[in-house]
DNA sequence: TAGGCCATCTGGTCCT
DNA sequence: AGGACCAGATGGCCTA
């Protein structure tokens, strides 16, 4: 009995998890073909200066300057046409990285709007921050894997016990805001895992016999995913 | 006004 | 060499 929407929450986190490849590829070669790169850096001053050389022989009278002076001159005016060159490169490189980057992180961000699509969606509509979505999928799927193993369980019982969904022991003590760990139930003996964020390992979730949550909750009470909102 | 969240820039590192 | 990824810095915006 898998809340609607799940199949769409597995492709989005298969979008979030594979997707970005693709679609980085996509960008990137939108990046180079949309990139305004408007450097106007010409070589004029060189080529100015080499138009019109300070020639020697036609100014003030002076003694013409030596080969060896003139080809001094040269390399003088070579290397520093050559450092423009090189910063102007490094300037280049460093605005396309930039653009790359930003690009990187749009589509992280696409990603995660996506991703809170597929997410029961808050009354209030509040949107989640980023940080909040990923803890609230987590523990969505989280939650959703519990519904299917506790359902599998149901399955094998010749009984009916009421419908539990031991992973909603999270509700009554999510996290303060900001807060890295997850309260989770200690000494729980099912075998399934928790959310891997929690920074201490709960163990497995309680058994489904330990807590007193309807598996309707999973559906209703999602809000309470969400460490340290509510 | 302080604090949280976010976008962007940037330099470093790793990989292909 | 160039691109992807990452983390730190910075500044803007919003809210309590």
């Amino acid at each position: 009995m898998l809340p609607t929407g799940s199949k769409s929450c597995f492709a989005s986190l298969k979008l979030l998890l594979t997707g970005f490849s693709a679609m980085e590829t996509v960008y990137s070669d939108m990046d180079t073909s949309s990139c305004d790169y408007s450097f106007t850096h010409t070589d004029d001053e060189d080529s100015r200066s080499s138009l019109h050389p300070a020639s020697p022989a036609s100014s003030c009278g002076k003694p013409p300057a030596s080969p060896a002076e003139l080809q001094q001159k040269k390399r003088r005016r070579g290397r520093a046409r050559n450092e423009a060159t090189v910063h102007v490169v490094k300037k280049n490189r460093r605005l396309k990285a930039n653009d790359r980057e930003r690009n990187r992180m749009h589509n992280l961000n696409d990603a995660l709007d996506a991703l809170r699509s597929v997410l029961p969606a808050f009354p209030d509509d509040t949107k989640l921050t980023k940080i909040e979505t990923l803890r609230f999928a987590h523990n969505y799927i989280w939650a959703l894997s519990e519904t299917i193993r506790i359902a599998d369980q149901r399955q094998n019982k010749s009984r009916d016990p009421p419908l539990l969904l031991s992973g909603l022991s999270c509700m009554g003590d999510a996290p303060s805001p900001g807060s890295d760990s997850c309260s989770w139930p200690s000494g729980a003996s099912s075998s399934s895992s928790s959310p891997s964020y929690c920074n201490s390992d709960p163990g497995s979730p309680a058994a489904m016999d330990d807590f007193g949550y309807l598996q309707t909750d999973v559906v209703y009470s999602y809000r309470n995913f969400v460490p340290g909102i509510y």
